[in-house]
DNA sequence: AGTAAGGCGGGCA
DNA sequence: GTGCCCGCCTTAC
């Protein structure tokens, strides 16, 4: 299932509706990896397509915005374009666009 | 096969 | 809040 997390990670990115964002230990619990996080960024830097699969609305658990291999500044660039806003390097009402996929909090 | 690295997390000083 | 260290997991050399 090695490879498959990297695919697993990817498509689960996509799933991330527009307008909201998720944290990289949310993605790794839900892909049955609850201490993966480190993993699920390894995989979004390899993103063969930024585009594509929204990495950029995948973020630190604390809230900051973490890191973007374009660069942050464009991360946020991208996620404001979504409608969310940012205080510094830190997401504005994180709770209110997290997305927890099916996970229950 | 061994080792380092990487868009992290959490705990503690 | 900041800084440091250790732990976890997967991918690349």
């Amino acid at each position: 299932m090695r490879q498959n997390f990297f695919q697993a990670t990817l498509n689960l990115v996509k799933k991330i509706p527009v307008g909201q964002v998720s944290t990289y230990k949310i993605m790794a619990t839900a892909l049955g990896r609850p201490l993966a996080a480190r993993a699920v960024g390894r995989a979004l830097n390899k993103n063969p397509e930024l585009i594509a699969t929204p990495c950029h609305r995948v973020i630190k658990s604390n809230g900051e915005v973490g890191g973007y291999k374009k660069g942050k500044l464009m991360k946020k660039s991208l996620l404001k374009q979504e409608g969310i806003e940012f205080f510094g390097e830190r997401v504005k009402d994180l709770d209110q666009y997290l997305f927890k996929f099916n996970l229950k909090k």
